[in-house]
DNA sequence: AGGTAACCAGGTATTTTTACCTAGTTTGTT
DNA sequence: AACAAACTAGGTAAAAATACCTGGTTACCT
């Protein structure tokens, strides 16, 4: 079976040179080209043939890659795209995978991965090299940092915490002293603790502290 | 070349199971098993052969795989982890990619996929099915719900808006009417349509709102 | 030309938070 | 037994936030 491929770059001699590579490889095919984002969606609805694997350049004029991936991987979820680019910016990588990105190639890469890469999108739905699992790797950590913050959690008591947690439920001093029995003075006492340990200047602060080390739940709230 | 294998899985019949299969395989050999996490890092340090892929199993006694592989992947970072579970659940993906799993595996999986796993991360690195990798697209996506909220956003002037982010960076009102150039009133006035309609409370529900509706990222603070 | 919304700003009063103190009790640890 | 840490709670004051008013200007829309 043959693997029908599309191509999208707007540097002329490098599409050209790639598509000379790609249709040199055994039951590989390039269905057509574009030379930007806008082209190559407009190209993709026109087509008859089914496209399997895009190339895609990242930046392109008109429409760049990333644009026009969202709106591939909406109208042809099934289509594989392999993005190509120079950049090894680990934002790109990030976003492109949100994106949906099945597949990066670096553009000097040799052409045995382009071949590779192919094959692989085509067969597993992906192709990803070491580095790139690595910043995706670093990319999942950012997210659920608790790991990394919630040593600094035990900077604070459990009290210190569950008066902070109420503090970010918008009750004031007086009302969580009634809600854990404990004197107004007390709670007050709590709070400047916390706002000690926590550097934090005022209650926005502490909110804000209690979000970064997972104490909250922004999704909880009702407002 | 021979790959060599370990296992690490508390179910005997299971791990003997696939022993024999993983043995079947050309040129893939089990060298070791163990039946809980403590003992295959015990194991593997007194293995006088090269392991060079280890299936691991995350839910074990004494020492579950999670902890397993974390310890691991800091003694032989080259070693190939494929997690073998039955859970699906997005959490253990995540986690075990953030700690440097190179595969996964479900329990439930053919044979045939077994095998592929194995030879795809001792030739790759790594293997992922397709489901995993849209989990794994999910815990990189950051805030997807910014759009259904920041309708809302409309709901704030300009200028509130503002004044509500400044509020977050911890600055009281007379600060943010000095930033502003405006009279300290007017701050406080604008505080106060900010409550009214956010519908908060003071000002930790204003924070709140703010992040809900995008308007700041916690990441962007420094305690 | 009138209406509306955003923006600015003042008055007055109360509540809440923040700042800087001290100090007793309990609990767990060495 | 001594010690530290957590929890409790009080005093005093200043600063800030919240509540409820009023009113003026500008800009934009119809």
């Amino acid at each position: 079976m043959t693997i029908n491929v599309a191509i999208a770059d707007d540097q002329k001699l490098f599409r050209k040179g790639m598509i000379a590579l790609v249709n040199s490889f055994d039951d590989v095919k390039i269905i057509f080209e574009a030379e930007n984002g806008k082209q190559l969606v407009d190209l993709l609805q026109a087509e008859s043939e089914e496209i399997h694997i895009i190339l895609l350049d990242l930046s392109m004029p008109e429409m760049n890659g990333l644009e026009a991936l969202k709106i591939i991987k909406q109208s042809h979820p099934n289509i594989g795209v392999i993005i190509l680019t120079i950049h090894e910016a680990e934002h790109h990588i990030l976003s492109t995978i949100q994106a949906g990105a099945n597949g990066y190639l670096a553009k000097n890469a040799e052409p045995e991965e382009v071949e590779k890469s192919i094959r692989e999108v085509f067969k597993n739905d992906f192709y990803f090299t070491l580095p790139m699992l690595e910043i995706m790797r670093k990319g999942l950590i950012k997210k659920p940092q608790a790991a990394s913050l919630d040593e600094n959690e035990s900077l604070l008591t459990p009290r210190e915490k569950e008066v902070l947690q109420l503090i970010c439920k918008q009750f004031s001093s007086a009302e969580i002293a009634e809600k854990l029995f404990l004197s107004n003075r007390t709670v007050e006492g709590h709070r400047n603790n916390l706002l000690l340990k926590t550097g934090s200047r005022n209650t926005a602060g502490l909110v804000l502290y209690a979000l970064k080390h997972k104490l909250i739940e922004v999704d909880h709230f009702s407002n």
